[in-house]
DNA sequence: ATGACACCTACGAGGTGA
């Protein structure tokens, strides 16, 4: 199974861009982040035409998050992160897929310090509190989306730049460490150790074509979900068509469970 | 310090987000 995702920067503004991807790298399940469009305004339609089924939450301008399957409904399974009703912000959505996969847009943060800072780090305690619970379930588990961190120096091309940005700050750096730390695996660093990877590059300062990259697009995997994970990649060459997002498509292969099965009755 | 892009409102261009 092919699992992706796609901060899209506007779902409407990038349909375009959207189903070129799809069209060549047609994943199976897809989570988009950034939809930035109300809920009326998702465009299904398309969506459903390229051979996708959809749930989605979204929101008027802002953020907004969806989970696409090729060929199928996804069965959703949660909006939102308990712990704080009164947050209205649609940047959580869930659903069972092959496994349960959760999308996720994590606040920006910025500016430091401030009321929008500590909402990231609230935010982050909530979804600390709810993956420990994901991991308690039987079935293989993904927790994948924007978390607006970079994990470690490794994953900024100026380190020094973002000590006081809300992507880069201590405390978030630590809460993402503790929160992997539950059990989690992140999908790409476990694959390429000591590589430099970005999956977004700002649209200013000619940032792509210098690759003054981030890597803030992640993908936690439960241990059930990094036993069959055998691939994960960024599709660098979308950053530069025209008209794209800002972040790249990530993607990760999970081994069919029926196919592992089959070899090791071998 | 600057910049790019997409969203909004509402018709022209400026504010916000990140």
């Amino acid at each position: 199974m092919k699992l992706a995702t796609y901060n899209v920067n506007g779902v409407n503004g990038r349909l375009e861009v959207l189903l070129r991807w799809l069209d060549q790298a047609k994943p199976d399940v897809v989570c988009l982040q950034e939809l930035k469009a109300p809920q009326e305004k998702f465009p299904i339609k398309a969506i459903e035409a390229a051979g996708y089924g959809a749930i989605w939450q979204g929101q008027k301008s802002w953020n907004g998050v969806a989970i696409l399957a090729m060929g199928q409904e996804p069965r959703l399974t949660r909006k939102g992160l308990p712990g704080e009703p009164e947050d209205e912000h649609s940047r959580y959505i869930e659903a069972i897929v092959d496994g349960m996969v959760g999308c996720l847009y994590l606040p920006n943060g910025n500016p430091y310090p401030g009321p929008k800072f500590d909402y990231k780090l609230r935010w982050f305690r909530r979804l600390h509190d709810y993956a420990a619970e994901l991991l308690e379930l039987e079935e293989p588990v993904v927790l994948v989306g924007d978390y607006n961190v970079m994990p470690t120096e490794l994953d900024v091309y100026k380190p020094e730049r973002w000590t006081n940005d809300a992507l880069f700050r201590v405390e978030v750096r630590e809460a993402y460490k503790k929160l992997v730390g539950q059990g989690w695996t992140d999908a790409l660093r476990h694959l390429h150790p000591g590589e430099r990877i970005y999956t977004f590059w700002d649209y200013f300062r000619n940032a792509f074509a210098r690759d003054a990259g981030l890597r803030i697009d992640h993908f936690l995997l439960s241990s059930g979900a990094a036993r069959r994970l055998t691939k994960a990649e960024v599709d660098k060459h979308v950053r530069g068509w025209d008209h794209s997002s800002d972040h790249a498509p990530v993607w990760i292969e999970l081994q069919d469970e029926l196919v592992k099965k089959t070899r090791k009755t071998k």
